[in-house]
DNA sequence: CCCATATATTTTAATATTGCAATATAAATT
DNA sequence: AATTTATATTGCAATATTAAAATATATGGG
């Protein structure tokens, strides 16, 4: 029973969900930051900045662009991947909207 | 060989990831929500908001722990289970961070 | 057309995650 | 002490994820 049961919450608490599962994996974290600090995109020596061979991180960014969080372009025979801000954004407005929040509780228990 | 290379990663990369991991579920997501929507922390009526049964909610709350992003204490014979607003920070700051990054870019490709 | 390069897909193996029934623990109440 | 209430742990089946070797595809240059 390995499934998740994804139908049973909203569609946003799915949405969030899914962009974080696709953060939580460091090499993926990785491509992200090599993604950030390039300013160009030129791509694909992101298999020579990572310890993984080339079909594990091709799935990697397969996942990564599933999620939303990456574009790409086909650039002659290389491909152009940029992240994508609009996913970025979008967490990072969960992530604000909750911090909100949580200034706003006066717990007094933890 | 399901296993993560963790060690040929960053400690930040890998935190990032591991806080990420937690919240890639939408039952964790939802428990967020709810623990961010009571102002009290009167806890696990959460085994009624949500379609899941008390041991996988049990496992889901030790998860968000260790992920560091909650925190109880034994209150009663209940357990009062809070959002640390720790991790909450610490992922945000590498969301603002990235996106701050991003506006600095002029990617022409993607 | 053939070759090199860049990237994707398929397949296979190892391991991890999800979910729950059954059971355990532990404090509060009767 | 027995019962209730709240939560945790264990064990297991179903499924998902990770990684890489082997293979496929696709583009540009000669």
């Amino acid at each position: 029973m390995g499934t998740t049961k994804s139908d049973h919450f909203s569609v946003k608490q799915n949405q969030i969900a899914n962009i974080a599962k696709a953060i939580g994996h460091p090499a993926r974290v990785a491509i992200l930051d090599y993604l950030s600090k390039v300013d160009s995109c030129i791509c694909s020596d992101i298999v020579n900045e990572l310890p993984l061979a080339q079909p594990t991180i091709s799935q990697h960014l397969k996942e990564l662009k599933n999620a939303g969080l990456i574009k790409g372009n086909i650039e002659g025979n290389a491909i152009c991947y940029c992240i994508d801000e609009k996913a970025i954004e979008k967490i990072q407005a969960y992530f604000t909207k909750l911090a909100g929040k949580l200034t706003k509780q006066k717990n007094t228990c933890c």
